[in-house]
DNA sequence: AGCACGCCGACT
DNA sequence: GTCGGCGTGCTC
């Protein structure tokens, strides 16, 4: 231990796990070197963007050894010691490296080794020198001469992001304004923004559920306490959040609020802005980087009265954080699959712990694990059992599709019944989870299949790009016209896609507006948007789609729902498919009926006896949840014991499983009793995108056992001869075992 | 991640 | 005899 004046802690944009020290700057004029702040620091050869994270007396490192940092990036910090805690117990909480889960909560740009004044957004503006200038002398450099044209117009400075939008990339034009001294680079102070509430709208009366819901909540301001909003679909939980956030922005604080898919984003984001007399902020990764980084600031700066994104906003600071939402919190797409594989719902429990605020999660099929831990007291569940506005519940059907004759997989008895609909002047939702024309291809006389040459998967046909795709590790190839294996003419597209589906429903109802929902038929910004809200003005008298249709949209002229395929849930290898399924089905059917007229909701299965099936659509969600949890109980599988897994992938399947055999030798003796070690064993798509994958799943009845035993165990790993090209990550909390 | 250092095959 | 393959280890 050496003690030396000046000692900065720094979080390294690079992967590894502990910080390293660095001596502050001496004699170097600057800002005051605080935690928070960007620095610019040499590492190994190069150089590299941290985060000051602590300023110890003291280093375990040698004085002599510990080099200067080159520079302070920031003014002021950009994180708060609040949001430093935070962060980095979730590095730390899932496994991830110290600088990059730091640097994941930052805009891009300032990854980059880029300066920051303040606050207020970066602009430019023209020079004494570059008011003088004369255009001629830039006669040959129109992009040059565009941008010296747009500054002279403007009042003042032009913020970059304007520069960018108007006249489309002009970094290089800027930079040899600036070599001439006509340009220089300035902070633009920010303009107050203001409520955009439309009129003296307070919207409908609450029932008492909803006014108990929110009576509990609001008593609950100014302290930590998770709560479920346990409603029916259509039972007014968006009611419920806009009168809390109405109440919490007029004391003052700011709100997170956290859906599932970017897709839900437009429509919440309107409701609220309507309704809320505070700055709205969006933030998800389907925005510009430039747009993300504006509403990041406003976020930071504490401009923003609500927060609204994806799991990523969970990231972002919020000076006077006051209380969070989190809409279908069941839903899987708050992990994250890859890199820093987070919760968003967990981790905004967590984040409301440290801030000291109420959290909602709401849904209408809650997660097993919250369910849980309402029982065991940790959250207080809000019900709201009625639907709003007196819509009844949907009748429902299971149709026997064994034996029948069908239409591109439509049974004779839905598509009746989509015509009695139609005929009634009504719209028809049909679901199903696939997209394409059909899931493979297969040639009639070898028994060809259309399989994907790097992973366990079949090419899925699509036809209207005329196109094969692997919908696993995206190869596209141009179909085949004769068979590859024996030459044979006679190919056939089996199984059914949403393509297919639609192209049936045209030929069956010619002339008839369907609109098929999918992520090939909304591929650009908007889209989805467009559709869906041609499909609420009642546009298509069919809606088809996959997932995508089911998560929160409302569309009140749908009196008739056809789950076209309810088996491929049934039958999963994980154990949390029936679960999947099981809020699949409640959440899609939850799409009919929603207005005065009543809806029918027709349910396609080969297997109408399976007791999921049975319990879930006899005695609802409530009582299969029920039935779920007692089996996991008895299975000892999460909720009631933890799970982190560890994914190994290598050429070779040899390499992948040598790995994982190693690190099962390597889990010491002492831990045994507390921790299970199940595998290794393949992954359920074992080759993946020409890789060969395994896991080890590792388990434990105690959270604290499982940490203790991964703090011991994660160095050996680490420390382990890693055969070649062998890549392994820790998947801690993991949902999905593919 | 970079980018070194460090031991085994085809070339002036 | 060297140039260079990428395997392993370090960076305050």
């Amino acid at each position: 231990m050496t003690s030396v004046a000046g000692i900065l802690r720094v979080a390294i944009a690079a992967p590894v796990s502990t910080p390293f020290d660095y001596s502050a700057p001496v004699g170097l004029d600057g800002p005051t070197p605080r935690p928070g702040q960007r620095v610019l620091v040499p590492f190994g050869r190069g150089r590299r963007v941290g985060i000051i994270i602590a300023m110890p007396t003291a280093s375990p490192v040698p004085a002599e050894r510990l080099k200067p940092v080159m520079a302070i990036l920031d003014d002021e910090p950009l994180l708060t010691e609040n949001d430093l805690g935070f962060l980095l117990w979730a590095a730390d909480y899932y496994r991830y490296p110290l600088g990059e889960a730091l640097f994941s909560a930052l805009p891009t740009r300032l990854r980059r080794a880029v300066p920051t004044g303040s606050g207020g957004r970066q602009g430019w503006r023209l020079t004494s020198q570059g008011r003088a200038g004369c255009p001629e002398t830039l006669a040959r450099a129109p992009k040059q001469a565009q941008v010296w044209e747009r500054l002279r117009g403007g009042s003042g400075a032009v913020p970059s992001s304007e520069l960018t939008a108007d006249l489309g990339d002009c970094s290089a034009a800027l930079r040899a304004l600036a070599r001439r001294g006509w340009v220089e680079p300035c902070r633009i102070a920010p303009c107050a923004v203001a409520g955009e509430r439309s009129l003296a709208d307070h919207g409908p009366v609450l029932n008492p559920e909803q006014r108990a819901a929110v009576e509990q909540v609001r008593a609950a301001f100014g302290r930590f306490q998770p709560f479920l909003l346990d409603g029916v679909t259509a039972s007014g939980k968006t009611e419920v959040y806009i009168r809390l956030l109405d109440d919490l922005l007029a004391a003052g604080g700011q709100a997170l609020v956290l859906v599932p898919e970017i897709g839900l984003t437009p429509q919440l984001g309107r409701r609220l802005a309507a309704r809320l007399n505070a700055a709205l902020v969006v933030l998800h990764s389907g925005l510009p980087d430039a747009e993300r980084e504006e509403g990041w600031r406003r976020a930071v700066r504490g401009e923003a009265g609500v927060l609204l994104g994806t799991r990523s906003a969970v990231l972002v600071p919020l000076p006077r954080l006051g209380l969070v939402i989190v809409d279908e919190e069941h839903d899987l797409s708050f992990k994250q699959q890859e890199g820093f594989r987070y919760s968003g719902r967990d981790l905004a429990v967590r984040r409301a712990q440290l801030a000291g605020c109420p959290i909602v999660l709401g849904s209408a099929t809650p997660s097993l694990e919250t369910l849980a831990n309402v029982r065991s007291g940790r959250y207080r569940r809000l019900p709201l059992a009625q639907r709003a506005g007196g819509a009844g519940s949907p009748t429902v059907g299971l149709v026997d599709i064994r034996a029948q004759a069908l239409q591109a997989g439509l049974s004779p008895r839905l598509l009746e019944c989509i015509e009695r609909e139609l005929t009634a002047d009504n719209q028809v939702l049909l679901f199903l989870n696939r997209r394409g024309f059909a899931p493979l291809l297969t040639c009639h006389d070898c028994g060809w299949i259309s399989g994907c040459p790097r992973c366990d998967a079949r090419l899925t046909l699509h036809r209207s790009s005329h196109q094969l795709r692997c919908h696993h590790c995206g190869l596209v190839r141009v179909p085949p016209v004769r068979c590859p294996h024996c030459g044979g003419p006679d190919l056939r597209a089996l199984g059914q896609g949403t393509e297919r589906i639609e192209e049936m429903l045209s030929r069956r109802f010619p002339g008839l507006p369907v609109a098929r929902v999918d992520r090939d038929s909304t591929r650009r910004r908007g889209d989805l948007t467009d559709l869906l809200n041609a499909a609420r003005r009642g546009e298509f008298r069919i809606l088809l789609g996959t997932q995508m249709l089911t998560k929160g949209h409302h569309f009140p002229g749908v009196t008739l729902v056809g789950v076209l395929d309810a088996d491929s849930g049934l039958f999963g290898t994980d154990y949390r498919a029936p679960e999947r399924m099981a809020q699949l089905l409640i959440q899609v059917m939850g799409r009919a009926g929603r207005a005065e007229r009543p809806g029918h909701v027709l349910i396609q299965t080969r297997h109408p006896d399976h007791p999921f099936l049975r319990v879930l659509l006899r005695d609802g969600y409530p009582a299969f949840a029920e039935a779920a949890l007692a089996e996991r109980r008895t299975a000892a599988l999460p909720p009631f014991s933890h799970q982190v897994l560890i994914r190994a992938e290598a050429s070779e399947a040899a390499l992948a499983y040598d790995f994982l055999r190693a690190a099962a030798r390597a889990a010491a003796v002492p831990f045994r009793d507390q921790v299970v070690l199940w595998g290794p064993a393949s992954a359920p798509m074992e080759r993946r995108a020409g890789r060969w994958r395994a896991q080890l799943l590792v388990q434990s009845p105690r959270r604290a056992s499982l940490r203790g035993f991964l703090d011991h165990w994660i160095p050996v790993l680490k420390g382990l001869p890693t055969p070649a090209r062998v890549r392994w990550a820790i998947d801690v909390d993991p949902q999905d075992m593919t």
